[in-house]
DNA sequence: TCTTGATCCTCCAGTGACTGGAGACTCTAG
DNA sequence: CTAGAGTCTCCAGTCACTGGAGGATCAAGA
C-alpha cells in the first residue's frame, strides 16, 4: 500500500482535513512524513490511530482523555488499570447524560403536539420553558 | 421585593455571574438599570427571564433557538407554530441523541469489567477503541 | 469612624475542538 | 500546456462561556 495523501486520509476515515491537520498540531496523531514537495503522506498505522481517534472522540472522550489512551495503547506492555478507570468515569458521565436527555425528552414530548395552532399566550412550548413548575425532572 | 444584585440573581437562578454579564452582552437579556454606582440590579421579571434561558439551554437550545423563544414569549399575541416547529425540531435531535449515547453506553459497557489487571495488549479498553469491528453501533 | 473583606465594575484573553478563508504552491488529466 | 483540483501555512472565527487583572464600592464589625 502506497502512502495516502491527506484528502484521502480524510476520506478514508471521515475526519476532515483541517481536523487531521489540527490534531497533528495538538500532537495527537504524530508528524506526517512529508514528500519532497512538502505533503503529508500517511500509511495504514495512521489510518488505525485516527480510527481511534475519531472512535474516541464519538464516545465522547475528551482529547486529553485519548491522549492518555494513545500512550497505552503505543506501550502495551503496561497494566490497564488506568484504562479501565477512564472508561468507567466516562461510563458514568455517559449514564447521566442519559439520564438528563430522556426527562428533557419527556418534557419536549409534553410541549410539543399541545400547540393547537392558537396563541403563544396558550402555546406550552412557552409555558414549559417559562414556567418552573413544569419541569418534569428533577436538576434544580 | 427590592432589586436583587446580581449575586443574588446568580444565586436564585443557579447562573454564574459573567454568563449573565454575557447573556446581556449578546442581548439574550436587557440591559439592566443600574444603581448610582454604576451596579446592575434585577427584579422578578429578570429572574423569570433568566430561568427561562437557564431551561431553554438545559434543554439543549441554542442560544439562537432561544432569541427566538423570547421574541414570541415577548410578544404573546402571535400564533406559536414557529415555537412548536423549533420544539419539534429539538425533539427530534434529542431522540437521536439518546440513541447515539445508548449505543455508546453499550460498547462502554463491554469496555469495563473485560478489564481483568492484567496488560494493555489484552485490555478491551484499548482494543474497543482501536479495533473498528468491536463497534456495537452503525454510525459509521 | 475606620478598616477589612466581600462584591461589583470593565476589559480582555483563554477554553475546547474544531472550521474556514487567504494566498501561494503543486499535482494530474486532457 | 493548461485548467482545475488538491495541498501548504498562517491566522482568524466559532460557540457559549470562563477567568483574571486592576480598580471601585458596599456592609459589618472594632
Amino acid at each position: 500500500m502506497q502512502p495516502l495523501t491527506i484528502g484521502a486520509l480524510a476520506a478514508q476515515t471521515g475526519v476532515k482535513i483541517p481536523t487531521i491537520r489540527y490534531y497533528e498540531s495538538i500532537g495527537l496523531l504524530p508528524e506526517a512524513p512529508r514528500t519532497d514537495s512538502n505533503r503529508r503522506t500517511y500509511d495504514a498505522a495512521a489510518v488505525r490511530r485516527l480510527r481511534f481517534i475519531r472512535h474516541a472522540r464519538e464516545l465522547g472522550f475528551e482529547v486529553e482523555a485519548i491522549r492518555q489512551l494513545l500512550t497505552l495503547a503505543d506501550d502495551p506492555g503496561q497494566p490497564c488499570r488506568q484504562a479501565d478507570l477512564l472508561a468507567r468515569a466516562h461510563l458514568a458521565e455517559i449514564e447521566s447524560k442519559i439520564a438528563r436527555l430522556e426527562s428533557l425528552r419527556a418534557e419536549l414530548r409534553e410541549m410539543v403536539g399541545h400547540c393547537e395552532q392558537g396563541q403563544v399566550r396558550t402555546c406550552h412550548v412557552i409555558e414549559v420553558l417559562a414556567d418552573h413548575a413544569h419541569c418534569l425532572h428533577d436538576h434544580h
